[in-house]
DNA sequence: GTCTATACCCCGATAGAC
DNA sequence: GTCTATCGGGGTATAGAC
């Protein structure tokens, strides 16, 4: 595209990020927090240390492109921290445990500020800025296909994984997003356990 | 409070719903779809016939205080359906199952443009405005305790009721918003599918 | 209780020098 | 690529007549 991006992830030896990183991290922090129509571009530029020329200099579709490349950002973090965890379990149930005890400590550690990005960039707009929903869709399109191949991998057959994907992810969010209203980690403890209750429930019965 | 405030529900005979309780039911739309920092002030005037100064006569608080109010409504109108759906099936499971269909059959009746009230109102603000946040806390408290008291009554021992009641009303959330991303009511069907499942595991070996 | 008018502020976006 | 200045509009909230 333009001359100064060179791959995909800028690598300016030790200059720290480029001012186009720092841009799409800020925005996906502030939108983690705040929504999208909560956060303005004027405090995207404070936040990330660059002026609002430069913002729209990288993002000349204004807000709603930062808002995409936030949500892909925000897409990119939590799919490998997902795979993260169900890499290091033996079992996918385990896995998906883990993966719901790494958000809760991240929710605990940020007081409850950072809930799911995707989710809190996309609600509320998802009705009117099209670019917006199709970003969050590709987003937990991506991380169900990361848990339904772990299944898979570990001989559930494809349907029940594809399904189970489905109740991983929707679960896990709707938890987060309860923990972070209770501001206590109790609903997504609960969750992890159940759903390694469920997916263990298919792994001994396949299909109902 | 004011002379107007009558009981709870106002009665106005045959004049239609008082200008309070109009102002508080555009709101709660409004929210739904566009959040709370999406949502002005002089919109919720309009879409409820009212005049900005009777908006702010009922609400001196201002936004903060509508958006509470509009969050008690959505919690009051889904805890309806919800205890409706619970109370029609003979099972518990088969209730939440019906609840998950119903959902469903709201986001396709809108075109997916509805969602939890309470989850678009809420997200976004819960770590600026404490009484919106505790007023999301409360509804989703009450709809637990909806469910569990359900799961009790059943025979239910008190811990897995309390528990199960917590992933019951979590997944329902998240499959939600995953059917408005996805304009698709596939993960509500899913989710109301392993509910059902996970909730009959428990009926038939109580403790894990 | 209802209405109009308005104060005051910040929004997203753009222009154009450097 | 970066920066400042600014435009036009809409935001929340209030004042005060009726």
């Amino acid at each position: 595209m333009t001359t100064n991006a060179r791959h995909e992830s800028d690598d300016e030896g030790d200059a720290g990020p480029g001012t186009r990183e720092r841009i799409v991290v800020a925005t996906s922090r502030l939108m983690q927090r705040q929504g999208y129509s909560g956060t303005g571009v004027k405090q995207i530029a404070a936040e990330a240390a660059a002026t609002l020329g430069s913002v729209y200099h990288f993002f000349p579709g204004g807000k709603k492109e930062l808002a995409v490349a936030a949500i892909r950002h925000g897409e990119r973090e939590f799919a490998e921290e997902l795979a993260r965890c169900l890499a290091a379990a033996e079992d996918p149930a385990d896995g998906i445990a883990a993966c719901a005890r790494s958000l809760a400590g991240g929710m605990r550690e940020s007081d409850w500020a950072d809930g799911c990005p995707v989710a809190s960039t996309a609600l509320g707009v998802t009705g009117s800025v099209p670019d917006i929903r199709r970003a969050a869709d590709e987003a937990f399109t991506h991380w169900r296909s990361l848990v339904a191949e772990r299944l898979r991998e570990h001989g559930f057959a494809g349907d029940d994984a594809r399904e189970l994907a489905y109740t991983v992810i929707s679960t896990l969010e709707g938890a987060e997003m309860a923990a972070q209203v209770a501001r206590d980690e109790a609903p997504l403890r609960i969750a992890g356990a159940h759903l390694a209750r469920l997916v263990g429930l298919y792994a001994a019965a396949p299909r109902s």
